[in-house]
RNA sequence: GGGCGAUUGGCUCAGUGGUAGAGCGCCUCGUUCACACCGAGGAGGUCACUGGUUCGAACCCAGUAUCGCCCACCA
């Protein structure tokens, strides 16, 4: 309360200006330590925010913007609130996306058998198409180097939006600290049985030659041909025709397959069919899985051409004939079941080809040898990309870790889709995808990848007396020596002269998946273990804010570890933001060239009109980017300076005036209303409300009340009742500044700094109970309304006249129900004045109206 | 195929049972005594459609259509 406050000697500039207030306060704010953690505070005094990290090595969008500022508005109201805010931030450095920047911007790729070169420099002028090979103790180096740099860029964005978060408690998802939590994790997953190793067929990435999790999954359209070819049956009868879209993958067949209740293909079941060209002989068999409409009816099974093609081969337990490796292309050598001169021969047009070449040649073997009936047929069909791919997914079997997530346990899902019960959503309705994504997996957590700049697994594995890898006992780091390299350092009880020889042992060579370890950002930030007084503070959060996108990635898989480690979910509410898409409604991407960069809209028109913005958009919604929006945003910033300027020029009343004028109460009690309205909005996380309850309220103090009062509280109706007025306009900008200052924290902290010591952001959140006191228990609320919309009668009659507004009344007479009259009439001086009326008359009718205008 | 959401003035959106709202844009006028990064006033909508419930429906119920998003084992 302004009583309570003893102001500095204002210094408020002529002109106010919006211009470089961002770069200076977040400067002091830095400074001050405003935003600064105190982990003295007990649990219940906090409120901790497990934030998104950022993946570092892709450039922020303003949709970035948006999200990452959603947050911020809740950090400084709960801040203000009193609860002890923790707001970390984390860059997500490790993982594939940095690896490609690195191999882009300086022309190299990882090969993992060169040794490591200690005067390496990068190629002064990166070639694209050539990427040198370098060691991976190099190219681990250059992410590091990289991601620092990008880092920098990242921290001073968010300065500059102004986000306040703790930059004491930043963490990186490759530092040392994370490593050892990923590996801490993993290895408590392993010892419980939660993580196994196992083979299997894998959604394999030929480009980037790795294995990738079924939530980094998408379905892309793509053209294909259905073509109609001809196997043998063995029995001599005539030819049964299957229709595939992947004739390439006839040399991996194992079987055929059609529906059991299918009649066409029943007297077929349990005999066999040779295969064209290869005349490899497999069995036709039945699954309910086989489509009758579909193509033929009968479809043949390849290991692999896709994921019913993994199900049948598990289920009907078919042999495995993989023909293409993990580079995408056919094998080089003759597969063992392929045999004769002219199978021999067929297969040497394919071997070593991509599997687009390698398509176009079979058909046109099967076309010549008259396996292929008809033409290919075309058709468009989703094929499954890893959503950062350019190629088609292929399946390839190999050696992997998993992390069990109920994808093959009904028990354990029911207990993650109830964990996610447990959770408030912000908007309720996003709990759906969560469910909907538990209840369709089909298959548990793939982690590892094959890939350099990530987590390694804490594990070796012994070798035998051939040298080769005895997966299924792994030795594992203990948790005191973490974060452990496998690839350079020796497990316990063997020396490094015992790498890769018989009897000794092999590091696990692959690292752990991005989100294996950004699951992990509670325990991460809170310092799981190696702070336990930190993390019983902080954990599980309050808060988890992200977008929708990755619901099924990081809010899920946060659960699924919160769940196995800690038996119990990582946070109480799970605020979802919408995206920024373009004006076509079409979601932002570099692809499309619709990116906005957040820079130039924070330079044109300031941090607090993007954040104004951003609050605008409400919780899960998306919505489209409208450049004028922000001109609204920054106007309003441009109107708290200048109508703060105004107010303050009246000066501060007295420490013992009282607010005795009606308007004055009845301002202070509506303010008190909006006090209310926007607490409870904020401790419902809609931001959004609260700020437009906030912003109505403060036009109307503007445009009306700033008006009707300011003759008063220059002194024109007497001593008391400026003293009144007064009091009212520096309380209710006391209270109106700190309303705003999450949404629009720098114009509200230059306006503090001219009355007020401290930061705005460090003052309490304003309550309604002192504001109806200071109204003496009175005050109608209606009362600024009524007379509001005589003095806009008495503006209407000016700007039908096409006068000034200054233009005087020589009289004027309000019409209104008896309850109205007796409002307006307790402010009468105050209309009077505002209205440059001179003579006023009240008179009673059906509706408010203002009539007989007689204007000088 | 399943799920979720949306459909209100040219645009972006509030409004969850009681006489259609805001901002932007548009039109008119004013203005340098807080604010031209301004002020005042105005025009503009049968609330997607069809039924139902109700004294009363933008709002509740059933269905339809269109759009968007998420998910799915489409050879």
């Amino acid at each position: 309360m302004s009583h309570d406050a003893r102001p500095a000697q204002p210094t408020i500039p002529d002109k106010p200006s919006l211009d470089g207030l961002a770069e200076r306060w977040a400067q002091v704010w830095q400074e001050q330590g405003t935003s600064r953690f105190d982990r003295t505070r007990t649990r219940d005094e906090v409120f901790s925010i497990d934030t998104p990290p950022p993946t570092v090595s892709g450039s922020l969008h303003v949709g970035h913007v948006f999200s990452y500022t959603h947050t911020d508005l809740v950090a400084r109201y709960q801040r203000m609130a009193g609860r002890e805010v923790f707001y970390p931030m984390g860059w997500d450095d490790n993982g594939l996306p940095t690896e490609r920047r690195v191999q882009n911007y300086f022309g190299v790729r990882c090969d993992p058998s060169l040794p490591y070169d200690t005067a390496f420099v990068p190629p002064a002028e990166p070639d694209p198409k050539r990427q040198l090979p370098v060691s991976r103790g190099n190219f681990i180096e250059l992410c590091e180097h990289l991601t620092a740099q990008d880092e920098a860029v990242f921290e001073e964005m968010w300065r500059l939006v102004g986000l306040s978060v703790d930059w004491s408690l930043l963490y990186t998802t490759i530092s040392d600290s994370s490593r050892a939590v990923a590996q801490r994790g993993f290895l408590r997953n392993l010892a419980r049985g939660e993580a196994y190793l196992d083979e299997a067929p894998t959604l394999w990435d030929v480009t980037d030659q790795t294995a990738i999790a079924q939530a980094e999954l998408e379905d892309r359209e793509r053209p294909a041909a259905f073509h109609r070819i001809a196997f043998h049956r063995t029995d001599g009868g005539g030819p049964v025709h299957i229709e595939t879209t992947r004739p390439e993958l006839v040399p991996a067949v194992v079987a055929l397959v059609a529906h059991p209740d299918d009649e066409r293909y029943q007297p077929l079941f349990g005999s066999t069919v040779r295969s064209p060209l290869f005349d490899v002989e497999v069995p036709v068999l039945a699954h309910p899985l086989a489509e009758p409409d579909k193509g033929s009816g009968i479809a043949m099974i390849c290991t692999f051409g896709d994921v019913t093609d993994v199900i049948w081969w598990r289920e009907l337990r078919l042999p495995t004939r993989t023909v293409i490796g993990r580079d995408g292309r056919l094998h080089r050598e003759t597969p063992a079941w392929i045999e004769g001169e002219r199978a021999q021969s067929v297969w040497n047009e394919l071997a070593g080809k991509t599997v687009f070449s390698a398509k176009e040649a079979i058909v046109a073997a099967l076309r010549s040898s008259g396996d292929l009936e008809g033409e290919p047929r075309p058709v468009t069909h989703q094929v499954k990309f890893y959503e950062r791919g350019t190629k088609p997914l292929e399946i390839v079997s190999t050696r992997q870790w998993y992390i069990r997530n109920g994808g093959r346990d009904e028990a354990l899902r029911k207990e993650l889709v109830a964990r996610g019960g447990e959770i408030t959503w912000v908007p309720d309705y996003m709990r759906h995808r969560f469910t909907n994504w538990v209840e369709g997996l089909n298959g548990d957590w793939l982690i590892s990848r094959q890939r350099f700049f990530g987590v390694p697994f804490p594990v070796w594995y012994p070798l035998d007396d051939e040298g080769e890898p005895r997966h299924d006992s792994p030795i594992t780091a203990s948790e005191d020596s973490l974060p452990v390299d496998p690839s350079a350092q020796a497990p316990p009880g063997y020396t490094e002269e015992q790498r890769g020889a018989p009897g000794g042992f092999t590091g696990d060579p692959d690292v752990m998946d991005t989100w294996a370890t950004s699951s992990l950002s509670p325990q991460i930030a809170g310092r799981w273990e190696t702070d336990p007084d930190l993390f019983s503070r902080v954990f599980p959060c309050d808060m988890r804010p992200q977008a929708h996108d990755i619901i099924r990635t990081w809010l899920f898989s946060t659960v699924v570890r919160s769940h196995l480690e800690h038996g119990t979910a990582p946070w109480s509410h799970a605020a979802i933001s919408g995206f920024v898409v373009d004006p076509d409604r079409k979601k932002m991407s570099k692809s499309k060239g619709n990116v906005v960069v957040p820079r130039e809209i924070i330079q044109r028109y300031g941090s607090d009109a993007v954040r104004w913005r951003a609050a605008m958009s409400r919780p899960g919604t998306d919505s489209p980017f409208d450049e004028a929006q922000m001109k609204v945003g920054r106007r309003l910033a441009t109107k708290v300076l200048n109508a703060s300027k105004f107010v303050l020029s009246f000066g501060t009343a007295p420490d013992d005036a009282a607010v005795t004028e009606p308007l004055d109460r009845a301002l202070l009690v509506g303010l008190a209303d909006v006090v209310d309205t926007a607490t409870t909005a904020f401790d419902d996380f809609d931001y959004t409300r609260a700020l437009e309850t906030a912003e109505t309220f403060f036009w109307t103090f503007c445009d009306d009340y700033l008006e009707l009062v300011k003759d008063r509280a220059y002194g024109a109706q007497g001593d008391a009742a400026a003293a009144s007025a007064r009091a009212t306009l520096t309380t209710a900008l006391d209270v109106q500044l700190r309303l705003f200052a999450p949404f629009l924290p720098f114009a509200t902290e230059e306006v503090w700094s001219w009355w007020q010591t401290g930061s705005v952001h460090r003052a309490a959140w304003p309550v309604a109970t002192p504001l109806r006191e200071l109204a003496g228990g009175s005050g109608d609320p209606r009362m600024l309304a009524v007379v509001g919309a005589a003095l806009a009668g008495v503006r209407k009659a000016k700007s039908l006249a096409k006068v000034s507004m200054r233009t005087d009344v020589l009289r004027a007479v309000v019409s209104a129900s008896a309850a109205e009259l007796e409002l307006v009439r307790g402010a009468a001086g105050d209309l009077k004045g505002a209205g440059r009326i001179a003579e006023l008359d009240l008179v009673a009718g059906d509706t408010l109206a203002v009539t007989d205008v007689q204007l000088a």
